[in-house]
Order: structure tokens, then C-alpha cells, then sequence
DNA sequence: CATGAATGAGCCTTCATTCAT
DNA sequence: AATGAATGAAGGCTCATTCAT
């Protein structure tokens, strides 16, 4: 443990910018926020964000990438961690939900990036998709064993997995803006049961 | 039919202009598009824009309502016209991707307004989600009556009408984006069946 | 009697025209009125304003001409027709009082050219400065010859000029912008009571 | 002396910014002028401008309130401090005169406000008429105890104060725009003899 | 003659980024 | 490292003027 001076300052200023750039993003989204802004509210001065950001671009990148590895993290880890299908849909359900409800702000940034590809970059955009990507292959995946075991019915894997995935995603989305009532494991209980069964079911 | 040397000019430079703001909205978002750009691709002067529109949001609003309000009439009345359940869910699935394959460049417009309410402007985002409401509500309606007749298994008719909403828009962005190889037909098949049977089946 | 028809509708024009423009640079000054407003308040398209003048610059040139010329005329004919210096000193502040009485709109515009020499332009400056020292010059006269006929102290004559023509065109401005609620006849005799006493009077 | 650095900075910019627009506003009227313009007199960029003054409005105002206080304190001292009403007419008319012997430029926007209400904005014009009011009551307070104790002839002191307000105004006009010869101190001893004993005199 | 659609120069203002202190 | 003053490019919008109908 080397520098600690140096990096210790530095971490906690990035850590600082990064949440203050979080909130800010989140609130005006990118073309709406200003450093300025994201300075005031992390204390310092405009000059001091672009010691640790080399543009307004990067700094969205940082707050971009940190919400969607920790998210990415989360879910991948608890799916592997589930034993069969039941369980991994489950659990992807579960942990999505329950990490926006966390992290509310994260939020508008996440769907900032399924609605303005352009101001995010195409750098970033391919990070995202590269991210979106592995999570369907990874519902795919379970999915294509779930298939071979008999735990589910014959279907196409891939398609199947994007469909839970936008499932999942429109659920999100209904319950960050307030437009369902009912209680988180209401909504994962009637969110699985929807994909486990459909509308017609047994 | 009255004063239509004036009035076809101003429609048809009025469709010019939707048309030429259509394409950059979709191409740069509104923030990243300028006025100017959107006369240069009219072929017009950036004052004349403003002839026709009093300003950049509100130009954006004629395009987006005008996108959506398509896109809502098709869906409703073919839903409407549909008997039953099935009929109906297939419908819904149907126009939408159907719609977007005719009209791809306002379906970066449209999933801009899921991501940036605030670009868009108040008064939009709230005409957004009045024809969303109106849409999952139809869906709601016909599931409730699905239901009772004995078409579909009893589940909440809110929930699963946002369900079906929400994997016909991810659908859709699969297909635009180009992430799918498959036609239409077979998306449109394997949406409906995933809707109607989830992935346990029969 | 010639070309009647092309003439008359020229002067009707012309004259419409200016009247509209004397109300508009009134309300809004020279910089704040559009042709547009102008041409509005005329009845006329915008394009029928520059049919009959160049520009806008022309435009304000010719209403302010016009209402100089006449509060001119008014004023030279008035002060030349009395026959000493008190009865001439009267006229000029009666003349110049009762002109405004009757053209509100006009007075806006004459302040304007005492304040903002710019947006006149030169040339319409100097016709102003030269009408306005014409005007001091016709006061410097009657003085000079009222001096030498005893019917004043003595002083000087071009000073006392511009003396009189201020303090008249102060009192205007504040009969016009309604800072006095003196009637006309009592704001008269006191501004002609000023000019001959002072304040030590006799 | 607390953060002089940067209050002294501060100051400094304001004062250059302040002069840059004080010339600029003067030749060019409010309209005339441009940030730009302002900028470039001052030697700074555009944005610069910006970081000291809000709008062009506001910067205009600073400039004319300036002068306008400056103009405002100087007379109001000078007036009061002498004893009787010969002695407060004369410091008045001097200390206009003297003001903008010293203050050329401010002159121009000084008789702006006079003529263009309205480029001046509905605020600022309160403020000018306030200070004008003030200046004036100053002057009818004096006169009405020269009445009294006798200094002067019986006559109204509101109107003697226009009066003597707009004669001095008058004489600052015409020495500025350079229609004058005399020199200044001549010019105040004619104003002053006017004012005290008309054109008939003793 | 009259019209008003079209033009495009011009201006205020914002803000990402730089750099001297 | 931190600051925040300075920069200047960029963009929305207005409006005088032109010209085809």
C-alpha cells in the first residue's frame, strides 16, 4: 500500500465527483447537465472535475460504467449461484429490481442509454451493448440447459432470454416512476410467474 | 376546396420540414440536433423553419406527436377489430413491429421519449403517457374480458397488459437495432407464444 | 391632372402607411418596431411597405419628416405673424404646446431624435439640427430686434434662443408624459411668465 | 482587507467592463450596441462579459445607474450645501454642467433615457424617473422658501423647478454637442441670469 | 400593384475546456 | 492539487429585405 496520500485524496474525489455527477446526470440527463453543475454539487470547483475527468463525455462514461458493472455484477453472480432455471429467472428478476431500488438515481442514467444512444458515445454504446449482450447469453445459456433438462419447454433460447430480459427491464420502469402500487415481491412473484407460464398457462 | 394554392404549400412544406426533422431528431436526439441542420436537410433556410414552426421543441413535438398518433391509431383499431383474445394480443404484437418497419428512423424519436422526458418537455411527456396509459388500458380491458370468458388463466389484467407492452417494445428494439435475424413473421410468432404460454407451456 | 388614378392611390397608400408607422415608432421606437407591425397595422402586407418605401430607415425618415415639417410651419407661421417680441415669445410656446396637444403619437418621436441620433441615421439628423437651429435662429431674431427696440433687457440673443426653445420643450415633456395636471392655458402663461420675469420678476 | 485578490480582480474587471460599455452604449445606443463590441473595447472575450454582468440589460443598467447616482449625489450635495436660493440655483445649474464637462460619454446615455423609454426597460425607467422627481422636489423645496423668505417673486414652485431643471438641461445639450462656444463658466452666468431674471429683467 | 414565403446575416447567451495563480 | 477567470465556438431565434407569383 504505496502511495496512500495520493491515492487515497484521489479516490475519494473521484468517488465524491462520481456520485455528484450521478445525481446530476440523473436529474437533467447528459445534454441537460452542466460541469459546472456536477461541481457545485460535489464542492469543488469546475477546474478540479477535469483533473480526474478529461471531458464531460468521460465523466458520464465513469458514472455509466460504475452503475452497470455493479448491476452486471449483482446479476450475473446471484443467476450462477442459482441452481435451475426456476431459480436463475428468478433471481435475475429479483436482483434487477431489487438494485434499481437501491440505486434510484442510476435509473434515469440506465435509460437514458436505451433512448439516446448519441450523447452517450459510441464507445460507451458499445460497452453497453457488449454488457446487454452477455446477460442475454448468460439467460441463453441457462435457458438452453433448462431446455435439454426438461426443466422448461422447447423454445428458441436466445429469443426467449431477450423477452425475459425486456420483461424485466418494463418492470423496472414501471415501478421507478411510480405507476404500480404493489409491493416488490409482488411485482418478481407476477413477473416470473408471467414467464414461467404466460397468459394462458396450465 | 378553397385556398389551395397557400394551403398546399404550407402542407407540403410543412410535410418537408416533419419529414427533414424526422430524420435528424432520429439521427442526433433533440439535443444534439440543430435547427440548422434540420433546414439543410429541407433544403431550406434556417429562417424558414421558423415559419412553420415557432420553435426547435415545438418542431419536435410535430414530430413526435404525429409519430405516435399513427402509431396509436393503427394499433388501436386493429386490436379493436380483432375478436378474441389471441386475436387481439397477435394484433397488438403485429401493428407495432409492423409499424416501425415501415417508419425505423421515428423509432429512435420514440424510445427517446422513454429515456429523456426531460428534452422532450413537459407538456409532451404527459401526451406520451396518456396514449401509453390509453394502450396498456385497452390491453388491461381485453385481458379482464379474456378472462372471464375462460380464453386466458386468471392473472392481474394491469400487470399483464404492461407485460405484453413491454415485450413488444423489446422486441422492437431488437428488430430495429438490427440484433435479430429472423423475419418478422417468426418474431411476431415467438412474441405471441411467449406472451400466451411463457416458457413452461404446455 | 394627370395620372389620377396611379396618384391618388399613391398618396392614399403613402399616407396610410405613415400614419401606421408614426403609431408603431411611437409605442415601440425606432430599434423595437418591425415593418412587419408596421405593415400589420396598415392593413398591408410587408412586402406593399417597401413599394413605397426604400427601407426602414427611409420609412422613419419620411413619418418624422413629415411631423417636423408641420410643427415647422406651424411654429414659424405663428411666431412671424405677431408682431413684438412678447406677443412672438407667446406664440412660439403656445404653438409648440397646442401641436403635441393634437399629435400625442408624434411626440415619442421627436424625443427619440433628442436622445438616440444613431437609429435616425446622419442624414435625417442634420435635417433635424438644421430645422431646429432654424427655429432658435427665427426666436434669435425676434430677440436681437426686441433688444434693440427696448422691448427686452439686454442679453444675449442666441443663448436666450435656445433658452426659450428649452424650457419649452421641457414643458412639453412633461405635459405629454402627464407629470402636470395644470391645464394648457395656465401651463402657457406661466412658461411665457417664466421666460419674461424669471423667478426675481420685478 | 479581506480576499483582495480576487475582489481587487473583480473590481478591476467591472470597472473596464463598465468603461468599455459606458463608451460603446454612448456611440451606439443601447440597440447600436453589442456585447461583442463591448467585449472587444474592454479587451476581453464575449464570455467574459457574461461572468460580471447578467444580460445586456443589466449591464446597460449598471452603466447608467452609475452615472446617474454619480450625477444625482454631486448635485444633491452641492445644492444643499448652500445657503440661499441664488446660491443653491447656481451650484445646480453648475454642477450638471461641470458633471458632464468631465463625463462626456455618459451625456449621450443620459439623454437616451429621455427619448427611448423603452430599449431602457420598464425598471431602469423607474429609476430614472424617481431620481428626476427627486432632483426636481429638491429644487421646489428651495424655491418655496425663497418665497417665503422673500429671495424670490411669488410664483410656483413646482413649475419654476421644471423649469429651471429643463433650461439647465437644455444649455448641457447644446454645449455638449459642441453648439456652443462660450465657455463654461459664461454659459452658467447666463443660465443663472435667465433663470433669475427672465428676458425683461430689471 | 400587392403579396407573403423565403432568405440569411446578426445577436444574445450558454457552457465545455484551458490555464495562470 | 485546487481554483475559477477567461475563452470562443455554437446555436436558437428575429427581422429587414427580396422576389416569384
Amino acid at each position: 500500500m504505496g502511495k496512500t496520500k495520493r491515492e487515497v485524496v484521489t479516490e475519494f474525489r473521484t468517488g465524491e465527483l462520481l456520485a455528484a455527477a450521478r445525481a446530476v446526470f440523473a436529474e437533467k440527463g447528459f445534454d441537460g447537465a452542466t460541469i459546472e453543475g456536477v461541481a457545485a454539487a460535489a464542492g469543488v470547483a469546475k477546474g478540479t472535475v477535469y483533473l480526474y475527468y478529461r471531458s464531460k463525455q468521460e465523466l458520464y462514461g465513469a458514472v455509466f460504467r460504475e452503475g452497470m458493472l455493479a448491476l452486471h455484477r449483482a446479476t450475473t453472480e446471484r443467476v450462477q449461484a442459482a441452481s435451475d432455471l426456476e431459480a436463475k429467472v428468478r433471481a435475475f428478476v429479483t436482483t434487477k429490481l431489487a438494485y434499481f431500488e437501491e440505486h434510484r438515481e442510476f435509473f434515469r442514467i440506465y435509460f437514458e442509454a436505451f433512448g439516446s444512444a448519441r450523447a452517450v458515445g459510441p464507445g460507451l454504446q458499445a460497452e453497453f451493448d457488449a454488457l446487454y449482450r452477455e446477460q442475454v447469453q448468460m439467460l441463453e445459456t441457462a435457458i438452453r440447459s433448462g431446455v435439454k433438462r426438461g426443466e422448461c419447454r422447447k423454445l428458441r433460447p436466445d429469443a426467449a432470454a431477450f423477452a425475459i430480459f425486456d420483461l424485466t427491464r418494463g418492470l423496472l420502469r414501471q415501478r421507478t416512476l411510480g405507476w404500480t402500487r404493489t409491493g416488490l415481491e409482488e411485482d418478481v412473484a407476477f413477473a416470473f410467474d408471467f414467464i414461467w407460464k404466460g397468459i394462458a398457462g396450465r
